[in-house]
DNA sequence: CTAGGTGCAAATAATTTGCAGAGGC
DNA sequence: GCCTCTGCAAATTATTTGCACCTAG
């Protein structure tokens, strides 16, 4: 379950009953070296700066052919030409395209996306693929400072703003069961917060030390700006549990609450973490969600083991034994 | 400050400059007609019918004429070719595209609006306009109920879920200041929550018979889906509120979370409002801000005549006072 | 041997432009 | 009369295709 390299993303993308070629090897080579999007022209210039003899139609057809196997996406900036951007590595994402310079900033939004996921099911349409592309002034054209153009590989940056998330969810999680174990009275529910609280901590160090494994991988990634935005996820998996801790919480309850948060946090990471092709952020995703998934798994088999509170019989029911 | 015909939208937006012809008058007029976008080549068509004379050159030139002045806009589905659709009492918007019946369905989101401001924000980055595009199945290609194309004038929706809008804040409101009151031990200060509580029924109450009167006058407009999705508006207004309650709240406390509701809805309101072009939901939009500012003025007046009440002395003041 | 793959040149398709003449102000 | 608008045909631009030839399996 490693990260493939390049030649083994595309021939993992290759089309059954197709044959080998040495000029496509070549086209495909130089492509998936880009950095960003590139048009069709332009990668002809550097694909015949390499071999003055490979034809544009071929450049052209071979293009197609990775649009096709998923190893390039075509993206279209209203300008009358196709740009390409190969997909490994590199997941899917939104555009700020500046009408001045045409450079163009690449984000992603798991809020927006959420919303557009919402609107659509009302709207009773089945959502594949969303074009979000925001025309303007980049800070450089606007006379500010230019951003920093340093091409890092957006892999890079999108595992570390994976990492952010999981890191500011484990965050809120540790403090709702802080703030759990202080407010609950009843010993025994205090006692599962507080068993909860630790087991965030430990969790939380983990990710914090994977982060930094990161950041010493890639030295400048954190000055790096954001890739991935994210509001929603952190904030809201706890929010529904605060609301019950007034009520007073014995241990059992305390366990579901954690159950809820849990199970509501491992849902979020699997399904983002699905929608990506083969990389690191992802892979960050689908592990945070395992972890949370074992973590989910243990309070359940906890939950089963405590038996409910024997509750004194009902008056009726003393009346019907006697 | 009521809507402008059609004709004025056009004489509004014409260049200095320019000069009049028939020809041009007439494409105009044809396109302003069409609901929905349309392309260049269909448009040649429409007009072709009408006067054969008039060459596509024209009518390219003519279109291009009408993007520079303001009067459509250009949009691009990828498909190679651009569409155009006009800007009169039709809002700016985002696309759902099917790709198998090429259909398209419009919609807004505030709430994802103000998703891409604060990235942007975040990025540095000046956006100008927004291009979402959604690509995937409408509800008739995957087997279901086709959604009713019925042709209503965007104008109309947009109006109708803008008072939807404004309804739900005011509901919003009244349930808060509702809950204050009854939360409120100061007597003065439930008295001005109550008075606001009734102040937000009136105001409803207004703004349902303007609601009812809409749908009078566009008989099915009700069925219709909706255009404008907005989940923060309402929602997020008066929830700062809330936590300041718990911790008692006298007459003066009470007019200032009233000052600061009602000041971001008409914030909220003004903002959103301004963004349009000159159309029936953009003035329900202002003049729902505008209310909202009347109010809140009203309640600033309020808050300055009632004097901070007495307190007495600390004994440092009175120790130096004797 | 045969289904792809390639090169070349020609085709396409939407849109733009040069230029001569028409027409609004 | 001047400057803009219009029609026609030719140009442009990015991309695709037909066809003869080539080559991997």
């Amino acid at each position: 379950m490693s990260i493939p390299s390049a030649t083994e993303f595309v021939d993992q993308h290759r089309p059954a009953g197709g044959r080998r070629s040495d000029k496509r090897d070549v086209i495909v080579e130089i492509f998936l070296r880009q950095q960003g999007h590139i048009a069709a022209d332009a990668l002809v210039d550097l694909v015949r700066r390499h071999d003055a003899r490979i034809s544009r139609a071929t450049i052209y057809r071979t293009l197609q052919w990775m649009v096709d196997a998923g190893i390039a996406r075509r993206v279209d900036f209203g300008d009358g030409r196709f740009r390409f951007e190969h997909a490994y590595r590199h997941p899917r994402h939104f555009h700020f395209i500046c009408k001045k310079c045409h450079s163009s900033l690449e984000f992603l939004s798991s809020d927006i996306e959420t919303l557009i996921e919402e609107i659509a099911a009302v709207r009773g349409f089945e959502p594949d693929q969303s074009v979000l592309q925001i025309y303007g002034l980049c800070q450089g054209c606007r006379g500010g400072i230019a951003a920093d153009r340093a091409s890092f590989p957006t892999d890079a940056v999108f595992a570390r703003d994976a990492l952010r998330i999981a890191i500011a969810t484990e965050r809120s999680g540790r403090e709702f069961y802080a703030r759990a174990a202080k407010l609950t009275r009843d010993a025994r529910g205090r006692r599962v917060f507080e068993k909860l609280a630790t087991e965030e901590i430990d969790h939380l160090n983990r990710l914090e030390r994977r982060y930094q494994q990161l950041l010493d991988q890639h030295p400048g990634l954190e000055q790096q700006p954001a890739f991935l935005f994210f509001k929603g996820a952190a904030n809201g998996l706890f929010a529904a549990g605060t609301e019950e801790l007034k009520k007073g919480v014995d241990d059992r309850k305390a366990l579901l609450i954690g159950i809820r948060c849990e199970r509501g946090s491992h849902r979020f990471f699997k399904r983002y973490g699905e929608r990506f092709e083969e990389s690191e952020g992802k892979r960050v995703f689908l592990q945070f969600a395992d972890e949370e998934r074992e973590h989910l798994d243990l309070l359940i088999r906890e939950y089963r083991l405590r038996a409910p509170r024997r509750r004194r019989p009902s008056r009726d029911a003393r009346r019907r034994r006697a």
